[in-house]
DNA sequence: TTGTGATTAGGTCAACTGTCCTAGGGTCCG
DNA sequence: CGGACCCTAGGACAGTTGACCTAATCACAA
């Protein structure tokens, strides 16, 4: 199909809306305006707002898988590969600074909503994890793959966080330094050397 | 005083209702309903929603400016002083695991809303960085100390996130060990150990 | 052409928001 | 007693939200 859908525009619209003003502040009317429809058109659509994250989020999901398979035919080896995931900081650099990870922010605020979805959003997460971890385990890093794919997610959250509470786009390049150095620490064959 | 005020309750119930929902999410009514006042009866107190959130970060900023000092007197040593500041994760363990990190999630929802006090809210982060700043210098890092406060700032943040995400607070556990490690090997003296 | 189903615009609805007003209950001082 | 002042309750206000309906329009097949 050459053109989106309706259905897809205003999925795409919202998953932007969602990300720059959050799940609850981005209403209908906003994503309305930005797909350029009226206001009740949506219910023939999504019949509730629910509806809408839900495909946001399956949206996310998809382009993640899809990244990843990217990544995995792109990176020759399993360092290569996580080097791949370490630089999405930089190339979302801007925007990050701005609205800080999109992943990180909707968990958080379907979190702190008690929304059902909380769940489905971090499955985004679980897809990153599993894959890292399994460059890990190609790495040879055994049982500790899994420890070590948390604390690399755990670190991206936090260089995202902080960048975007300082605006400060310059810290996520120092970070990204730091995390490729403690990537090449974790190769089983250089650890003692 | 014995007895806190009523305006003290209706700073305190914003703070905890802020924390757990969110700053947009917690309404008047919420607010009331915890402090059990009437609606209406706020306006006296507070005329606007942006008048309780400054009271709410000029508490949380105190509580904070408190909290650090106290460690300034119990730590003896730098690196006992920022074992302090990594505790605090697992003093807030079950906390973190449901809404995040106060800090945090607040600068991250105000800087999604463009709301003026996102600055306000961010002099948390500056007070905890500032702060570990000259513990490191303390330890004898010298120029390395602002770029290592704000390390340790940014993988307390990933902790949080990834602990609320997966409601996972072994998690904390299993990163805070990591980074007491972390701290050991800033030590300049064990540097070459 | 007519007909049929997909799509859209415009508008209504109750519920809720933050804001604001007013009447009145306390308490202290003269 | 009476007036002044701090505090409170309850309700009214305009604006916005998500939800929902209906009539009109479009594309396309018979």
């Amino acid at each position: 199909m050459p053109q989106p859908t309706t259905k897809d525009r205003i999925a795409e619209a919202a998953d932007q809306l969602f990300y720059e003003r959050g799940f609850e502040a981005a209403s209908f009317a906003d994503i309305a305006a930005a797909v350029g429809i009226s206001r009740g058109n949506f219910y023939y659509h999504f019949k509730t707002k629910d509806e809408i994250l839900e495909a946001v989020i399956r949206r996310r999901l998809a382009n993640t898988r899809a990244m990843l398979q990217d990544w995995q035919a792109q990176g020759a080896s399993p360092v290569e590969r996580i080097t791949c995931f370490i630089r999405i900081l930089i190339a979302n650099q801007a925007k990050i600074t701005l609205y800080g990870c999109p992943v990180g922010t909707l968990v958080a605020e379907l979190g702190k909503l008690d929304h059902g979805a909380q769940g489905q959003a971090n499955a985004i997460f679980s897809l990153f994890r599993d894959w890292l971890c399994r460059q890990f385990q190609e790495l040879g890093c055994g049982t500790r793959s899994e420890t070590l794919a948390m604390h690399l997610l755990a670190r991206s959250q936090g260089v995202a966080s902080l960048a975007q509470a300082f605006k400060d786009p310059e810290f996520i390049n120092s970070e990204v330094e730091q995390m490729q150095d403690w990537l090449a620490e974790q190769m089983p064959a250089a650890a003692s050397g």
